[in-house]
DNA sequence: CACGAAGTGGGACGACCGACCCACTTCATA
DNA sequence: TATGAAGTGGGTCGGTCGTCCCACTTCGTG
């Protein structure tokens, strides 16, 4: 009801989207959905939003940015005392991450597949990926500069490996909410990236 | 139009339903969709199927056990001369296989998170995936007893590392489409895995 | 041949979807 | 205080959804 402008109303229905997109899933995200979890009127996203797929882009393209970059990187530096301990911490943050919000990161898989099956939002799919890697590459030589060794193979293949477990092991917990499987999937992991370590 | 019996009925739209879901995605398939593929009258659906939502958990269901243990397990012993070797040419196959068919695996990823958001269907995903790496684990026994070697780390949780890789390498190559990365990710996935097999 | 079961399909239902129109109110500015 | 831009919301459009009803045809069996 209260007065705002443009910008502040998409905030507003933005903030409100990711809601019920965590808490209710993509296939529930619709128009209705959103302005009644922003307690506005129906015509009001449209007078914010041209469509609701440029809401879904929008999502799609800021989500990337803060989410898997604070969560990888961001902890990866805390008070490991071994290349061991960063890696196998920074894992660890992840998953307690997933555990605390489970919608949020099944939210970002299904945005990920509805993006996939619109030609016009692969190359999103594509981007969302890429800073996946170069956040997990830059986590990577960090850990190999702050401890003074060097990775054997390049962090941008060692990148990848690090994404596809992050997903895998998501996957994994999701489906069986198995803490003690994915505990050992993270050490297993880590062995797997430890192998390719040597001193420089 | 032809005539035919219920059991007959379901196979012709089940088969329907499993193209149109690789084909075009779950959000598109509807009741009138599947009906469309297979040619059929909308009424005839819920002669033979009591809701759309049955068909859904009979898919999710039965493409579970002819799809991935057969894509691992089958050819995981092919002329293989050593574990790296079988290991590898497991993953490439199951690489081919993704390749070959994206929409397949995208849509079995697609069942996964709607199974996942429905309190009826959780059980599924999660039989699912059990599924999984119970065949993953099969194939891992299944060198370590050609080859006369033995796993020093249990199979039951090396086959979880297997399976968390093989979704995160097709998440990756379906948003990337990038062969020569995804062969680089299944080199280092083999040497993980290679890590923890000794001479018995 | 009769008859009931099995199978078929046109059409309609209530609900929800994204999008949009347009009358209305509020505000900043002149 | 007049005026036009900015913002708001009720209502509706055409469309699709899953489900269901019911008249119809075909078939196996008596």
């Amino acid at each position: 009801m209260p007065r705002m402008s443009v910008t502040e109303r998409r905030e507003l229905l933005f903030a409100a989207a990711v809601r019920v997109l965590e808490r209710d899933g993509l296939a529930a995200l619709s128009t209705r959905a959103i302005v009644a979890e922003a307690e506005m009127s129906l015509a009001s996203f449209h007078y914010a939003y041209e469509t609701h797929e440029q809401l879904l882009v929008e999502i799609i393209a800021a989500t990337i940015d803060g989410e898997l970059s604070a969560g990888l990187a961001g902890l990866g530096d805390a008070a490991a005392r071994t290349p061991r301990e960063a890696i196998h911490g920074a894992l660890t943050s992840y998953l307690e991450l997933v555990r605390a919000d489970p919608g949020r990161e099944q939210g970002m898989f299904e945005l990920t597949q509805h993006a996939l099956r619109r030609p016009t939002m692969t190359a999103l799919a594509a981007d969302q990926y890429a800073k996946y890697h170069a956040a997990a590459a830059e986590l990577l030589d960090h850990v190999a500069k702050r401890f003074e060794v060097t990775w054997s193979v390049p962090t941008a293949d060692l990148a990848r490996l690090v994404i596809a477990m992050t997903d895998g092991l998501t996957l994994a917990w999701l489906t069986s909410r198995d803490d003690e499987a994915a505990a050992r999937l993270i050490t297993l992991t880590t062995d797997a990236l430890l192998a390719h370590l040597e001193d420089s």
